[in-house]
DNA sequence: TCGCTTCTGTTATAGGTTCTAACTCATCGC
DNA sequence: GCGATGAGTTAGAACCTATAACAGAAGCGA
């Protein structure tokens, strides 16, 4: 655990209770969603009273930000670790599914409803980033792997991204490559967010074996 | 206008007054999101007092309730229309975007974050199935145009479907019609979801594309 | 037309929330 | 030890949902 216990006694002290604060609030989101996170509650969990936690968040809208981020950091690590350990697309999209799985809510604090009003920090668009770079570089993967015959001719798409692809990261993937990853993308949180939703609740049919063809369908398997 | 007037007086008025609330509803929702809504603010732009609501709606659910019907409704109406207009499945992916970019915070009221506890009335389930039947027939148009060298062999989820089609509504359409209505509604919702939570601003291509290629792809066009 | 009933809207109130202000007290560094 | 910093407190304003109790209008039958 490098780095846990840096700065003053003061710093940890406080870096230890906003932890605390943070997990009490995920416990609260995780049984009512978002909607539902109340600071006082929270405060009165620890033994505080209200507005003690006005010292460690500025307020509501701060603290869900910070568990938004911690969100993203939580699925781009998950995504990363495994890709430098040589996973590929399909292995990822487990990732994400499992990620997405083991705590619903989690999923929707980053692609579920937005609010109206709001704008993402520059540190959450910026993980966004690093999560599509690891796509894309896994994408290539694929799209390398394809034999010239698989290679057709590229759609509109494709030609549209070409000429659109400032998001790369100066990545020197072929468009297709950025086509995969994107409608990976796309497709994937689509099937999730409908299955965390319950749309196919009563629909009688098992929704992994809709997301293992999704995956199945990109990945040429 | 058919049925509008409906009733004793005292029903219409109330039928009427219940619409004029739903519509500072939606006027807030719009605004800042369903998680902003506050029957006190509607009360007052409507020139009451806040408990005077509570004659018309037993509760904020119950409103939210209402206007997630209302929600699923007009989406049911819009693709139903144009079906029965003799519209194939492009051209409902259209109205699905058009429904979706019209009011984004309506879409998400139908397929964004769910509140944990949260169970959909019947009434919302038995259109949901009624959006289905819809993108099911259109399904079956297309699979029926593709002539016998395009019939792939069944993959894993046909063969599962196929087991499990208690949704079909009682429609004899094949396994394939079942995959490809199913397929089409979570890739759009993915790309839709994605792109009205403002998860591809800042990375310089253009949704539209994507929808549209991914109605191409679908659609075998 | 009278009067009863039903429904609408009111105020008062309880209890919840976020958030600010002002104050007390402990801790940390010099 | 002493001053500065920061944590936690209570008090309070301004919201919110929701209920209770009451006033008054509208509808309906006799």
């Amino acid at each position: 655990m490098v780095g846990t216990d840096a700065g003053t006694p003061r710093e940890r002290y406080r870096a230890q209770v906003q932890q605390e604060i943070k997990a009490h609030a995920w416990e609260q989101i995780r049984a009512a969603g978002a909607s539902a996170l109340s600071l006082s509650a929270i405060a009165k969990r620890m033994g505080l009273s209200g507005p003690a936690l006005y010292r460690y968040f500025a307020g509501r809208d701060e603290l869900i930000t910070a568990l938004v981020r911690d969100a993203y950091r939580s699925l781009a690590d998950a995504v990363r670790l495994r890709a430098e350990a040589g996973a590929d697309l399909a292995a990822l999209a487990q990732v994400l599914r499992r990620w997405a799985l083991d705590d619903p809510q989690r999923y929707f604090l980053v692609y579920g409803t937005p609010v109206p009003g709001y704008e993402a920090p520059r540190d959450t668009t910026s993980i966004a980033a690093e999560i599509m770079a690891v796509l894309l570089e896994a994408s290539a993967g694929v799209v390398g792997a394809a034999t010239p015959d698989d290679r057709e001719a590229p759609g509109p798409l494709e030609a549209h991204l070409a000429e659109h692809r400032s998001w790369d990261g100066g990545n020197p993937a072929p468009s297709s490559a950025l086509r995969l990853a994107l409608v990976f993308w796309t497709r994937l949180c689509g099937v999730l967010s409908l299955e965390l939703a319950g749309h196919f609740t009563g629909m009688g049919f098992d929704p992994e074996e809709l997301y293992t063809a999704e995956v199945r369908a990109l990945t040429g398997g």
